[in-house]
DNA sequence: TTGACTTACCTAATGGCCTTAGGTTTCCCT
DNA sequence: AGGGAAACCTAAGGCCATTAGGTAAGTCAA
């Protein structure tokens, strides 16, 4: 019983941690992602705001934790995706990942802001709640490079460049989307509804070179 | 004399407000767009915070009259550069315009927050503010639509489908450059540096009918 | 020139925020 | 059962935006 009082304990403390995350989002889902309050958090928790720094050291680390946890999220989701796409339509599980990728961001726009738009004042992420962002950007770069080995894009597409253009092809559509027209569906949304054109045009800017240049 | 002395008055209220725009802007440059502070401004002004209501109603005041100046500025910069640009070369002059856009955004990049990602908590830009926006959203249909007449473009590029397209293509790249490398300039930018690129999968995919489908 | 009015500031105050300091109670483990 | 840590608390400092109300100077009409 030594270990299971204090794995009970840890583990309240846990699930403390967890609500004060899941309240900070859903604040941040009604004021905006830069007016959280860590009153208000406490407030909704019953607490007093100095009893948080229990948790967090920081306002600026509950904004960490909140990046760090949605770019897991948001990494285990495109990877699922993938996972469950056929593996032998390699262009197929892109699109499938991209939809993915694009349908948790227009779910989750509160993470969406604060991952990739770096508009919290004073927030700059850690390097441990990056690492995640780092992951997701590998998973791209295989993907890529898993189409190109497929002889299904140039090889060009899987290079620095053709990463930062795929990822700037689906930051522009949801950036407008999220600025311009929130409450959209994946469906219907004016911008986002062009992810498999833009998709579609990288590649064929990508073409593998048994065609002309 | 009598409306001398009344315009002197109201000349220096003008210029007041100038600075008071000016410093707002400066210090949104070094603590954040979200992080703009009334007292600060007033400090650097020499004033009370509280005299400050002589000039803006509330802060968010403040951020709407910087909304409508920086998209007056931005539009005004685009037209200058379109009207500059030979117009016998619409292709041209609508590489020559949206590189006039780009480097506005990453030269005001506090602009550029404040205009296109809507990232200040309870900012809703008023109609007045936003009547510029509109009109370089018409400008840019008005110049798709002349290359479209031209006979550059498939006549497709100038619906609302073409303008998202565009618009979004340059907004990806503007995003990706702001956020994650807001330092680079216009030239070495990882993203911006393909505009030309993006710009050219815009008119390959709206490639004008005589070819194939 | 004088009196009324407006403008441009001010101080004081309210109520919010983040954060630190320091205390108390409750729980857990030995 | 008692020592110690964890989880809370209150109090307070120093920011912030905003409102209320005052004062002094500039402007205008008579």
């Amino acid at each position: 019983m030594s270990t299971a009082g204090l794995d009970r304990r840890t583990r309240r403390r846990q699930e403390t941690i967890e609500e004060i995350l899941g309240v900070a989002i859903e604040l941040m889902e009604t004021d905006g992602v830069a007016a959280l309050s860590l009153s208000a958090v406490a407030r909704r928790l019953g607490m007093q705001p100095p009893s948080l720094y229990q948790y967090f050291p920081s306002k600026m680390a509950i904004y960490d934790a909140l990046f760090q946890r949605g770019h897991e999220l948001l990494r285990d989701e495109c990877r699922a995706a993938y996972a469950a796409a056929d593996a032998d339509d390699p262009l197929g599980a892109g699109l499938i990942t991209a939809t993915a990728f694009c349908r948790w961001c227009l779910g989750h726009q509160v993470y969406s802001q604060l991952l990739f738009w770096r508009t919290v004042p004073g927030f700059e992420p850690s390097p441990e709640a990056f690492a995640p962002a780092i992951d997701s950007m590998q998973d791209l770069r295989d993907i890529l490079r898993t189409q190109v080995d497929a002889g299904h894009l140039h090889p060009d597409a899987a290079s620095d460049e053709g990463a930062a253009l795929y990822s700037s092809l689906i930051a522009g559509l949801l950036s407008q989307q999220i600025a311009n027209e929130p409450d959209a569906s994946f469906e219907d949304g004016r911008f986002i509804r062009l992810l498999p054109v833009v998709l579609e045009m990288f590649y064929q800017r990508y073409t593998p070179n048994q065609g002309e240049s």
